[in-house]
DNA sequence: CCAGATATGTAGTGTTCGCTACAGATGTGG
DNA sequence: CCACATCTGTAGCGAACACTACATATCTGG
């Protein structure tokens, strides 16, 4: 038995355009119109390699979420949590304004709040950034237990609030913020988890 | 020249369930026939009074705005930019997570990323939000000149980050983080505003 | 009671949505 | 070269979308 004809797109590819269109216009703004003409392919080859246009939203999501991960290891890597925080949200500050994407973020401009029918793709995008926040409440454990963080800190917590900040940031840089205004509210951030840290 | 036909329905009334509809589902999310079956009315009725949906959604704003600002105000007569933020951030912890109210904030819910022919809606929720920075923003310059803040505090930059803070607490109760997370949340954000605040 | 004005309910309008049937093209195994 | 399997492009499916024409109902001013 054969094995049928090629596909001639790359689906990673594929996928880069497909992300940044629901990045720019949110899950239930993007059309498949507009996805299969960025993605240069025709529907019939979208249904048949990623199933619906939620499946595909999935498919971004991990490729999103593959690349945030490298980024996010080189984060928790930083010496110490207060360093963490900067790193994480310095960065985030000029990736969320980077003019080579959409502004802010997939997981929150891929759509905080969906129509009928598409009720699971914010509880989606929301166990995405779960992850990050698993990452950073881990690293913060640690912080605590090399005595880098005070012992009456609380490193979930701790990890909650850098992961929520970093969500304000992304709405407020794609509705129009500028790197600057980001770094500033990071460097605000970052003093509360100093506020944290055992002097030194 | 007689008035015609007196409207059998209270608009405010219908403008709060309409409210609840953009809140629950975002703008694009959410259908005429959700909006008018909600408000109890038809579809004529709809666009004899709000002209078409972004009218609605306006108006919906308009009095969501309204409403929250009363409750700003109590928020920024607190005696400290401390207790400010404190009183902003709680507030908002059990405001978020209330069962009379969809979860969130409809400044976010109702829509970060629009598709074509929406992409205004954005900017206008944008638009609300930066109102309650300003204020934020009043406030804390006040509390400069009071020298509750130090003198190398930077007001606006503690604005953008106490208004930062709230979003990503809304979108974290949108997608299922209950009252006492957002607590814990407020409360490391809190020492960050402490951390710009003259000790006493 | 009448004329003008506005609201309401019914029943649609045209458009766009996500998605797919189908025929032709292009590959593999025998 | 032939069955078979998979992909591709065209063309269009039914459903849902925002919105509205129209007849009727209910008001005010004279």
């Amino acid at each position: 038995m054969g094995m049928g004809r090629p596909r001639e797109f790359d689906a990673e590819l594929a996928l880069d355009q497909a992300m940044e269109v629901f990045w720019r216009h949110g899950y239930e703004g993007a059309t498949i119109a507009q996805l299969t003409e960025a993605m240069g392919i025709n529907p019939p080859s979208l249904y048949a390699c990623f199933g619906n246009k939620e499946g595909l939203l999935k498919a971004a999501l991990d490729r999103y979420t593959k690349l945030r991960n490298v980024w996010m290891d080189g984060v928790v890597a930083a010496p110490t949590a207060r360093d963490v925080a900067e790193r994480m949200l310095m960065g985030i500050a000029e990736k969320q304004t980077d003019p080579a994407n959409p502004p802010g973020c997939l997981l929150v401009q891929g759509g905080v709040a969906c129509g009928t029918g598409s009720e699971n793709v914010p509880f989606e995008l929301a166990a995405r950034r779960a992850q990050n926040e698993d990452q950073l409440r881990d690293r913060f454990v640690r912080a605590k237990a090399e005595g880098d963080l005070k012992p009456t800190s609380d490193p979930a917590a701790l990890a909650r609030y850098v992961s929520a900040v970093s969500v304000g940031m992304g709405v407020m840089a794609s509705s129009g913020s500028d790197c600057e205004a980001l770094r500033q509210v990071a460097t605000v951030a970052v003093q509360a988890v100093e506020a944290q840290s055992e002097r030194r």
